[in-house]
DNA sequence: AGAAATAACTTGCATATACAAGTTAATCCG
DNA sequence: CGGATTAACTTGTATATGCAAGTTATTTCT
């Protein structure tokens, strides 16, 4: 089993690979419809999450586990959009270690804004890849997201 | 349509976020499995798109194609695996603007030792996931960046 | 109450990613 | 042949990502 035969068995399967791969393509396409805005798609995937939160807010320990998201990561996630001004954070009064991340008004403004971007971008993937696999697609990765933090949380499958 | 309405729309159906979602679940996965060996998944798939060209190279142009990754983006994931001695980077001979990326002695057998452990996380990662479910997420992965790849060169999608 | 453990982050360090602008080498074309 | 264009990269700048180690605040336990 030389170095050829290795490669031609994880080229031939990998799922790392493939995902990511796939995630920069279809990053690629929603990043070039949101440029007027200003806002990355990941960047406006953040403000979703912190959108959906009471009072447009959430903890950062609730945004890392929705977004499957390191904290640290998630961090330095927030600052070009806390320098933005689209986002404050804080202090939360009943437990100090917390820090709550809301959208201001200006970030309700911009991502309302975001939306029509969006939504040619989302258009013009659907068309690209056809109705029918843009679902098998979707769903095939919340399950593969939902089962894989099952599985990190469980004890016995880790590493 | 107000900001909330946005976020609840963009929430439900975007497939950036659920692809790099799933991609950065999937990648904590293979990069756990992979740190004995100290490379990181990423990179493991860089060295297998190296050894699968002629002579274990391949032109920097070869890669970023392959890999559907920004040339720019290339050069620095090269340097680490450069400077940890598993790929060479020369000139061509035959045309002095292209750069041919060579396996090293040392990263064949560094791929070749990387195999068992990759394969040990693929096997965690497929049971978690279910037989199935891996094989359509694989299929709709590739489908995703076949189809986005084409889209990207053809003339009239681009934004 | 006070020490020990835990929780929720932040920072240090390293890699990953992309766009824009710059560089060098090949090609095209008059 | 020589200027203009194109091709293949590299660099500058900024964001994205994660692990390990550090910090601050809460909880637990004696």
């Amino acid at each position: 089993m030389d170095h050829l035969d290795a490669a031609r068995i994880m080229a031939a399967d990998c799922l790392c690979y493939r995902a990511r791969r796939a995630a920069r393509a279809i990053t690629r396409a929603y990043d070039t419809a949101l440029r007027p805005i200003g806002l990355q798609a990941t960047q406006v995937t953040l403000l979703n999450a912190i959108a959906l939160g009471p009072e447009s807010t959430r903890s950062m320990g609730q945004l890392a586990e929705i977004m499957a998201l390191e904290i640290s990561t998630l961090t330095r996630n927030l600052r070009p959009l806390e320098r933005a001004g689209v986002i404050a954070i804080s202090r939360s009064a009943t437990d100090r270690r917390v820090r709550l991340v809301r959208l201001t008004e200006t970030g309700k403004t911009r991502l309302a804004a975001a939306l029509p971007h969006w939504r040619r971008a989302h258009a013009e993937i659907t068309a690209t890849l056809g109705d029918e696999p843009a679902r098998d697609l979707r769903i095939a990765l919340d399950h593969a997201t939902q089962t894989m933090k099952a599985a990190e949380r469980s004890p016995c499958s880790g590493t």
